[in-house]
DNA sequence: TAGATTGTTAATCGATTAACAATC
DNA sequence: TAGATTGTTAATCGATTAACAATC
């Protein structure tokens, strides 16, 4: 089951045609054109015609798409049909905001099942139902829970380190939040999320007012 | 100096190259070729100067750049010379990571003015030294504070009133965090973050490791 | 059958990379 | 001058979109 030929553009919107799915499901709608589909997403219909072809044949042609077919058939490709266990490393700002929307938002599927810190007066304390551990801790931990996700929430110049271990402890998909470039071997798979960066994209066009 | 010539991708890497120059100044380097850049930044050398060339001549062939040259002339560029006043829409997890960030994070250049809400809870407290006002406000307070830059960080149902809002009273580069597609006007420049969507495009990677 | 909409091929568009002439 | 590295053009690669045959 290793794709190596879908592209990763085309993986990263089939969360997005989940949504609008899952939307039309709870509003009862049985049956959905791509074209009506367009307006939902804000992409191509035929992008998203395209985009189901890596994956198989899913409508009926002249009819549509059976939203509750392609819905599960969708969620099974992603892997949204069950819960993976990530965890969690950094219980700063935006680590926290992290631990509690996780323990919220019930329908993402990823589950932090573990925190961690290097600061002692964090250790023992909790983010939504999680205690804080010390990041001494994290080769153990990993070993016990076995998690899929890992999730790099600590400051820029601790981020080389944790990757080191998480990798080191054979974690091969990262989330980094840390404002810096990691280097990563073939075999793991690294997004990175750089809220600075988003930050002063937006400077850019705050001087250059768009056309 | 409205170039909307400069492809959007170009625009995403400058903060990048931004930070690494920054480190390379505090280091004291003080003269840079585009190979060196490659391996700190993770980009190809030639990718480097491909995107300078949409804003003129930087360097001197034969030695490379002047880093503290460079690095002044891109900040100007980026609009990173100088601070820019932002609004924050929603005091939830996010909302509140994102506001205590800002406080701490000086370089930034991005700084949040004021914070608003719809919960007359929160009304009345901070976030960092910023009091929390209520959204009612938010006319009237952009009117007063005349902010290039709107975060959105309300939840999905509440993210297209509050953006209708923001866009009535002129405000032009938003950044939303609310895991919704917006419909904006093409003079409006919206850039999405969705971090629900960055942890379930992790479930794919996750049950189809990388090669 | 006529109308509709899919699945897929082919054309277009844009972004990345390689190559090299310009020049310090 | 010889060596190095830029700025830029041309080639490549990949992603999006248009078009249409297949088929319900």
């Amino acid at each position: 089951m290793k794709d190596k030929t879908v592209p990763d553009s085309v993986i990263r919107r089939l969360p997005l045609y989940l949504r609008v799915l899952e939307e039309l499901k709870a509003k009862g709608t049985e049956i959905v054109s791509s074209q009506q589909l367009e307006d939902r997403i804000g992409l191509k219909a035929t992008q998203f015609r395209k985009d189901l072809t890596y994956f198989g044949e899913f409508g009926v042609r002249g009819v549509g798409y059976e939203v509750d077919d392609l819905l599960n058939r969708l969620k099974k490709i992603c892997g949204l049909n069950e819960e993976k266990t990530a965890i969690l490393i950094g219980a700063g700002h935006i680590g926290t905001a992290l631990g509690n929307f996780n323990q919220v938002n019930n329908n993402c599927k990823v589950r932090i099942k573990a925190i961690f810190d290097k600061d002692e007066d964090k250790v023992g304390s909790t983010i939504g139902q999680i205690e804080i551990q010390h990041t001494d801790k994290l080769p153990q931990m990993i070993d016990e829970l076995d998690p899929q996700i890992g999730i790099i929430a600590v400051p820029a110049r601790a981020a080389h380190e944790i990757t080191d271990i998480l990798i080191e402890n054979d974690m091969k998909v990262l989330l980094n939040f840390a404002p810096v470039h990691l280097d990563i071997p073939d075999d793991v798979y690294l997004q990175g999320v750089d809220l600075t960066l988003e930050l002063q994209n937006l400077l850019y066009y705050s001087q250059n007012v768009v056309e």
